[in-house]
RNA sequence: GGGUCGUUAGCUCAUCAGGCAGAGCACCGGCCUUUUAAGCCGGUGGCGGUUGGUUCGAGUCCAACACGACCCA
C-alpha cells in the first residue's frame, strides 16, 4: 500500500507493508520516531529496541535512506497515526548526504540544474509541476469534450512557419538535407483543417532560437486549436471558458492571486480595442500616434506602445483588438484591410495567447509570404483546395501554468529550463 | 548586448577594518523507551567558482573569465 492510502484507510492495530524515504529521524535511546514519504505522501512510524531485533542499525539509518517497513497501525498520544513497525529492509542508502528538508535547496542554479534535488527535497516546488500536469489534462478534458481531436505534426520541418522567430537547424544524414525546428505548428494544423478535420488541436513543443528571460525559454509548449466554421470571437468565447473551466477544475476557484493582483477569470473577459483606447480611428492615426510618442530606436514599437500605454489594463483577463495586418501575415483582414481578425490575450499584463480568424485566401496569402520571407508553396497549394473559414488560437501553456500557479519566471514551470552546460566534477 | 548582485563544508548562512576559515543542521561516536526541525556531550568535514595581480600576508582589495539571478535593450 502506498502510504495515501494508509492514511486513508487508517484504522488502529491493522497491518501494513510500505515503501518510502527517510526525510527524518528521532531517536531516544530504546525508541525512534521516523518519517518516510514516497510519491503519495508521508507518515511516522515508531520503533522499539524490545520488538524490533534489528533496532539498533535502525537508529542508524541516513536521510535520504529508503526503506520497505511492515508493522501496526496505532495513535500517538500527541494524534499522529503512526506505523509500529516490527519489520524493515534498506534499500537504497545514497551515496551522496541528502540536502536538509528543512531548509530545503535555495541556490537556483543547483535547482533548476538538479531539479531531483529540487522536487526531492521542496515540496512546493514539487507541486507546481504537479498542478501542471493537471492544467494540460483539464485542456485536453475541456477540448474532448467539445469534439476536438487532438493531432500531432512535424516538430522537424523543412520551411519553418507559422510565426516569426529564429528556428534551430538540424540536419538529416542518410536524406542530406537541412532541416528545422518548428517555431509553431500552424501551417501543418490549418493543412489538417483543408482535409477536413473541423476541430483540431495540438499540445506540444516550440523551438525558438532567440533570447531567455523570465518569460521566455528555447524550447516551450504551446497549445494550438483550430475550429473550423467559426471566427476570432468564436475564439474569444473559447479561450475564456476554456480558462475559466482549467482554473475551477484545478484550483477550484476562478478567482486567482499573482503577485499582487487578484484577478478574475470569469467570463466575458473584456475586450479592448486599442485604436478607441488611444482615440484613433484608421491606422494612418495610429501610425502617427507611434510616430509621435513611440521613441525611435525601439525594435518593435506597436510592442512598446501596448506595454507602455496599456499596462494596467492588461491585469485583469482581456482581449486586446486591433492589430496591424502587416504584422499579421496569416490572418484574414477585417472590415478595415489595415487590421486583421486578430487579439491577443494578456492576464497579470503577461501575454498568455494570440489568436485570429485564418487567412484562407491562398493568393493574398501567397502575397504575404513573399513580404515575411520563406515561401511555403506546398501551404498555399493546400489552401487553393479550399479552407473553410477557421478560427484559431495559440495559447503558451508555460506562461499560463505561471499564472496559475504564481510563479515570476518560467524557468520555475519547465521542469529542466534550459541553461548553459557546466562540467564539474 | 548593457547594468546590478551572487558564487565560502552535503544544505542554509556568517566571517565589520586584509592577520591561523566559523555556526546551525546533516554525517560519525556516546547518553536518553511517545518524539515532532527532539534534547545533551564529543568528533570528522573546506583548493573560499577559475586564473592572474597588489601586499610581509588575500575568502576579504584590483583585473579578467565562467556560471547563475534580477533589471534594461
Amino acid at each position: 500500500m502506498n502510504i495515501k492510502e494508509i492514511l486513508e484507510k487508517f484504522e488502529e492495530g491493522r497491518k501494513v507493508s510500505t515503501f518510502g524515504r527517510l526525510i527524518l529521524i528521532r531517536p531516544h535511546g530504546g525508541s525512534c520516531f521516523a518519517h518516510i514519504r514516497d510519491g503519495t505522501g508521508k507518515i511516522q512510524i515508531y520503533a522499539k529496541r524490545d520488538e524490533l531485533y534489528n533496532f539498533t542499525q535502525f537508529t542508524h539509518l541516513k536521510l535520504g535512506d529508503i526503506i520497505s517497513v511492515s508493522g501496526r497501525l496505532f495513535i500517538t498520544k500527541t494524534g499522529e497515526r503512526t506505523i509500529n513497525i516490527f519489520e524493515w529492509q534498506l534499500l537504497c542508502s545514497p551515496k551522496k548526504s541528502m540536502p536538509k528538508e528543512w531548509y530545503g535547496i535555495e541556490n537556483v542554479e543547483i535547482r533548476y540544474r538538479k531539479r531531483y534535488l529540487d522536487i526531492l527535497v521542496n515540496e512546493e516546488k514539487k507541486e507546481i509541476f504537479e498542478k501542471r500536469t493537471k492544467i494540460v489534462k483539464a485542456i485536453r478534458n475541456f477540448l474532448d469534450e467539445r469534439g476536438f481531436l487532438e493531432v500531432e505534426t512535424p516538430m522537424m520541418q523543412a520551411i519553418p512557419g507559422g510565426a516569426e522567430a529564429k528556428p534551430f537547424l538540424t540536419h538529416h544524414n542518410t536524406l542530406d538535407f537541412d532541416l528545422y525546428l518548428r517555431v509553431a505548428p500552424e501551417l501543418y494544423l490549418k493543412r489538417l483543417v483543408v482535409g477536413g478535420f473541423d476541430r483540431i488541436y495540438e499540445i506540444g513543443k516550440n523551438f525558438r532560437n532567440e533570447g531567455i528571460s523570465t518569460q521566455h525559454n528555447p524550447e516551450f509548449t504551446m497549445l494550438e486549436v483550430y475550429q473550423a466554421y467559426a471566427d476570432y470571437n468564436d475564439c474569444m468565447k473559447l479561450i475564456e471558458e476554456l480558462i475559466f473551466y482549467i482554473a475551477n477544475s484545478v484550483l477550484g476557484s476562478p478567482k486567482i492571486v499573482y503577485c499582487d493582483y487578484e484577478i478574475d477569470l470569469t467570463p466575458p473577459w473584456k475586450r479592448l480595442s486599442l485604436l478607441s483606447y488611444l482615440s484613433c480611428r484608421n491606422l494612418y492615426e495610429l501610425d502617427k500616434f507611434i510616430e509621435k510618442n513611440v521613441p525611435k530606436n525601439v525594435e518593435n514599437p506597436f510592442n512598446w506602445l501596448v506595454d507602455e500605454y496599456l499596462k494596467n489594463e492588461l491585469i485583469q483577463p482581456v482581449f486586446l483588438l486591433d492589430f496591424p495586418s502587416r504584422t499579421s501575415p496569416l490572418a484574414k483582414r477585417g472590415k478595415d484591410p489595415d487590421f486583421s481578425e486578430r487579439f491577443e490575450v494578456f492576464i497579470a499584463g503577461c501575454e498568455i495567447g494570440n489568436a485570429y480568424s485564418e487567412l484562407t485566401d491562398p493568393d493574398l496569402q501567397l502575397e504575404n509570404f513573399k513580404k515575411h520571407g520563406n515561401i511555403d508553396y506546398d501551404y498555399i497549394e493546400a489552401l487553393s483546395y479550399g479552407m473553410p473559414p477557421t478560427g484559431g488560437l495559440g495559447i503558451g501553456i508555460d506562461r499560463l501554468v505561471m499564472i496559475l500557479t504564481n510563479q515570476t519566471s518560467i524557468r520555475e514551470v519547465i521542469l529542466f529550463p534550459l541553461l548553459k552546460p557546466k562540467f564539474d566534477k
